[in-house]
DNA sequence: ACTTCATTCAAGCACTTACTTGAATGTAAC
DNA sequence: GTTACATTCAAGTAAGTGCTTGAATGAAGT
């Protein structure tokens, strides 16, 4: 039934599946999403050690999942194409449709508030063109710094709490982070919408804005 | 960096990816994908033992890509939704587009001859409306009795030798088996192009028709 | 209640994977 | 060339996975 060449093209696909089972693995594709970045970096931001984090790259790369590129004495990685993120988004959905504990996790981030629908990029594409909205985001300021859409605000998690009081409450608040792994954008939400504003997540996150061919302010080029 | 419901989220999302990292697996889906099966015929068809079998369906069921219900005896399982098949299909299109391991594999099953952009399924359900084409399925004979694109002619790669003769060698022949993950309808395009056949594939296969409201001619029901 | 049958569970084995540590590679600057 | 630095390699260990075997569950028919 299974001849040898179909077993050697399940051995190919099912690889790709694996280089996605690791939790490690898809943090680091989290940070990639947003842009290119070298080793160190990317061991720094997902708290892996450098040798554990190439080793997970290198994985990643026999997936094709990720390219690497030589940039003097660093390593550039970065994500092969959208299909890699489309990949990351499909499984996410899986897991929220499917499994109830995925549910139940991203219930305990609302903290008790009721979890509205996301907006659409499109939609607050619209809305930013007419003012009708503030855009806050998530992240932490390097981040931020790197890569943001334009008109939005910067504010880590730690920071929201300061800054609510100056929100005007007439207009409806709109967060976004990383992209399909991230979770600041629903906790910042939840603390939004315990102080009474009106918000709401972006649907998505950074990396699906830019792929949309969408305006992005970029620190260098 | 990442707290405790981040990591949560991810070890859910990685479980998901963990489910499709098996070939086993890859071949149990692709048999659920072409409509719900006992344990014992997913046994038989993909040449596991029974008790190997319901492991692996145990943990697709906790990934949340297939679901089971009890009928009799027997317990019968199932894709969840589409999105289980549009996330196999991803894997296939990331692994071809990246892995050149996966071109050669097809190459090789292209036999030395040309190997066609597949027939989108649009396109030939406009050709069968107007009889322009001639379709086979390259399904063993039980799939095919199960269900199939009407106006389909089946035939096994063995039975092809025999019947390419009496094919009318005007009209195109274009050919379809499983789907994602199955190789018979490459084999056939190959071994009718070997015969000066303008022969090409579908798009996809028969669940990806199914799934998208096309008619389909079933045994029961 | 007993038997039959399909499926699941549980234990054991070979094999693989993730992470750590320390050495090796390769590029750039002096 | 020597040194410094980023990354990769290699070896070792603990934990996890896939498959097999044989027993256990649970529903249907007698």
């Amino acid at each position: 039934m299974s001849n040898s060449p179909k077993a050697a093209l399940l051995d190919e696909y099912a690889l790709v599946a694996r280089a996605l089972s690791s939790p490690a693995r898809l943090l680091i594709l989290e940070q990639l999403a947003q842009g290119e970045r070298g080793v160190e970096p990317l061991a720094e931001k997902t708290g892996l050690t450098i040798a554990n984090c190439s080793q997970h790259l290198q994985h990643l790369r026999r997936a094709g999942l990720v390219t690497s590129q030589r940039a003097g004495k660093a390593v550039i990685y970065r994500l092969t194409d959208a299909e890699a993120l489309r990949l990351m988004d499909l499984l996410r959905v899986v897991a929220e449709r499917n499994l109830a504990e995925v549910e139940h996790i991203l219930r305990g981030l609302a903290g008790g508030e009721e979890r509205p629908e996301p907006v659409s990029r499109d939609a607050l594409a619209r809305r930013l063109a007419e003012g009708s909205v503030t855009l806050l985001d998530i992240r932490p300021p390097d981040e931020f710094a790197a890569a943001h859409i334009p008109g939005a605000r910067n504010a880590t998690l730690a920071e929201l709490e300061e800054i609510i009081a100056g929100l005007d409450r007439a207009t409806e608040v709109v967060a976004y982070c990383r992209g399909p792994y991230c979770i600041f954008a629903h906790q910042a939400v939840a603390a939004l919408r315990k102080h009474g504003l009106d918000a709401r997540r972006m649907e998505g996150g950074l990396p699906e804005w830019r792929e949309e061919g969408r305006p992005v302010l970029m620190s260098e080029g």
